[in-house]
DNA sequence: GCTATACTTTACCATTCGGTTTAGTATTGC
DNA sequence: GCAATACTAAACCGAATGGTAAAGTATAGC
C-alpha cells in the first residue's frame, strides 16, 4: 500500500487535520494571497498564519514568492495524488474486509440453524 | 465544500498522519487484532498501542469490544468517505486552478507577441 | 486459590502544535 | 528621508503527541 515516503503521508495528512489550513488551501484554489491577506481572513496574527503556510509548503501542498515585501502563495505542484490514492486503497481494503466479515456471519447463520437441528 | 464537522476533518486526518496508525488500519483491514496483537506487531509498549486505538476510534476508524480480558480492535463502519470526498473535491479546484493559470501564462504570451510589434 | 495474561490508569518525559507578543528588517510611497 | 507596510525571528504559553514505566484490576487456566 505504501506508495511513497511514510513521512511524506505524515507531513500532508498532517497539514490537512487543521480546519484553518484545509480552509488555506480551498482560498488558494480560488485566488493567490499574501500572508497577510489570509491572516486578515482567517483572523490571526500575521506570525501565526505563517506558521500554517510554512507546514502546507514543506508538505508541498503551498509554494511562495517574495516579491518586494509581500510574499505571495500560491498551490503547489502536488495535488494530493498518493493521499487520494492511499484512501482509495484503504477503501477497498475496507470494503473487502466488510465482505469477509458478511462471509462470517453467513456462516454463523448457517451453523446456528444446524446446531438448531441437533 | 464543507460535507461535515470540521473536527471530523481533524480528528480523521489527524489519525492519518501518523504511519503507526496506517499501519493498524492495514493491518485491521486483514484481520481483527487484540491490542497485545498490535503492540507487538508495532513494537511499542501496551500502553503506547491503546493510545493509538484511542485516537482511531475517537475518530470513528475503529471499533474495540472487550470480551474477557481481551479488547478487539475491527474497523469501524467509517471507510473515510467524506475525507476521500474532501481531497477530491480539493483535487478538482486544484485542476480548475491551474487551468486558469494557463489562460493567464497565455495572456501573458500574446501580450509580449503584441508588445513585441511595438 | 494461585499465577500468568491482558488490559487500564496514572504519572512522567521530550517534542510539536497552534497561537500570541515583541522586536527587528526590508520595501514602498509620499 | 521618514512613516507605514509586510514580513521575519524569537521567545513564550498552554495543550496535545508519541512514547515510556510502574502499579493496579480483572480474567483465564491449571
Amino acid at each position: 500500500m505504501v506508495k511513497y515516503s511514510q513521512a511524506q503521508y505524515d507531513a500532508s495528512f498532517g497539514a490537512l487535520s487543521d480546519a484553518t489550513r484545509r480552509g488555506v488551501l480551498e482560498q488558494l484554489g480560488r485566488a493567490d494571497a499574501s500572508i497577510t491577506a489570509l491572516a486578515e481572513r482567517f483572523h490571526m496574527t500575521l506570525a501565526g498564519m505563517q506558521k500554517h503556510v510554512g507546514i502546507l509548503e514543506r508538505a508541498g501542498l503551498v509554494i511562495t514568492e517574495k516579491v518586494g515585501r509581500v510574499r505571495t502563495c500560491r498551490l503547489g505542484k502536488r495535488a494530493l495524488e498518493e493521499e487520494a490514492a492511499w484512501i482509495e486503497s484503504y477503501r477497498q481494503l475496507w470494503a473487502t474486509r466488510f465482505d469477509e466479515l458478511d462471509i462470517v456471519v453467513e456462516e454463523m447463520k448457517r451453523k446456528e440453524k444446524a446446531d438448531g437441528r441437533n
